[in-house]
DNA sequence: AACTATTTATAAGA
DNA sequence: TTCTTATAAATAGTT
């Protein structure tokens, strides 16, 4: 629509590029907003001058009321396919997904090797991001479990030792007394020395 | 362009305006790709229609292309005035930052007591993810230690008590054969041991 | 979806 | 840049 034809290929001259650029520009928002307004819709139009300028336009008022819609748009959609709410993405879907460690450290490899992130949707990654975090979940509570039941098991094993140490010091006591009795009074040498019970006392306290 | 000139209006017919929206959607995108051919830019075309569906054009590829440019454009810009890089924001910048529990949790509290999140940049919400992300690992890194060391005096008790242990088992066998020596014989019960200067060498011990 | 009278956009020139 | 204008392109109403 001018004098003449044109050919759809980049326009070698700089200047006629960027005079032919000013003017579509400027008439592409005007068609944008045209439609915007006789057909009621919501748009946004982006668009990167060959020399890194910017320009947006938005008939919602701003170009990032569009992407946010887009974003919950995208939610929606993935919120709909999946059929899972929060509670049941929380509540061990993802975690039952994982069953090994192996199993567990193939897909945050996959997610990495792939290098393929920028062509990946934001519900993709939102995806990505719950499983990694639903693995570390799992891996820091098998972590507290283990750890716990172990300090369980020393505790134990504490309480076990303690008693076995009561009762040979019962016994200890034991053959102590009847040895005094038996022998009626035995000098100094080796003596039961009656400070086996505060020792003990003073045992148990560790 | 058509048989007659069209009101800057939403059109009223639903039929009228869906037939439109259609017609023009594919002229503007038409116009698009023309200007990013002619011109050499890339752009991102985002519509929402009327009852919700979304349509998009792009001519990078992918809009999430345009997207990812367009935060990238905006990063350089606030890069540039504000100075800070990467590096700074992970190396103890914010861990500096959190000297006590108190503290921890007032800043943490103070988030979402104003509940004026919607208001909050996006700075600003990256620093507040950054400084409870940071909060986060100190709490976890101090629960760990606190473990650990748990762990460890359960470990040392364990020790101690197995070694008394040894020491008490030492001291029954030891009575057991004096007793044997000087009474001739003696059903196995408790008897009156001899074996304490052993058992003075052991317990020096401990 | 195709047609076509008309409007609109714009290429080249000033 | 802006205006002009010949011409190409888009499209409203119709079939």
């Amino acid at each position: 629509m001018g004098r003449k034809k044109v050919e759809l290929k980049r326009i070698e001259k700089k200047i006629c590029r960027q005079i032919t650029f000013s003017k579509r520009r400027n008439g592409l928002i005007k068609k944008a907003r045209d439609l915007s307004v006789l057909c009621d819709v919501q748009l946004a139009l982006l668009v990167f001058s060959s020399t890194g300028k910017l320009y947006e336009f938005s008939t919602a008022g701003s170009v990032a009321k569009i992407l946010k819609r887009r974003r919950s748009h995208f939610e929606e959609k993935t919120a709909l396919s999946n059929g899972a709410n929060d509670a049941e993405l929380y509540h061990g879907k993802y975690e039952k997904k994982i069953k090994s460690c192996a199993e567990l450290l193939q897909i945050i490899h996959r997610s990495f090797e792939d290098s393929n992130f920028e062509e990946l949707t934001l519900s993709d990654l939102e995806q990505t991001e719950m499983q990694i975090d639903a693995a570390l979940r799992h891996t820091r509570a098998r972590k507290m479990q283990l750890m716990l039941e172990s300090m369980n098991a020393l505790h134990e094993k504490v309480e076990t030792l303690r008693e076995e140490n009561q009762l040979l010091q019962t016994q200890v006591s034991a053959m102590n007394n009847i040895s005094f009795e038996t022998n009626g009074m035995v000098p100094g040498s080796f003596e039961p020395p009656s400070g086996f019970p505060q020792e003990q006392a003073t045992l148990s306290l560790l």
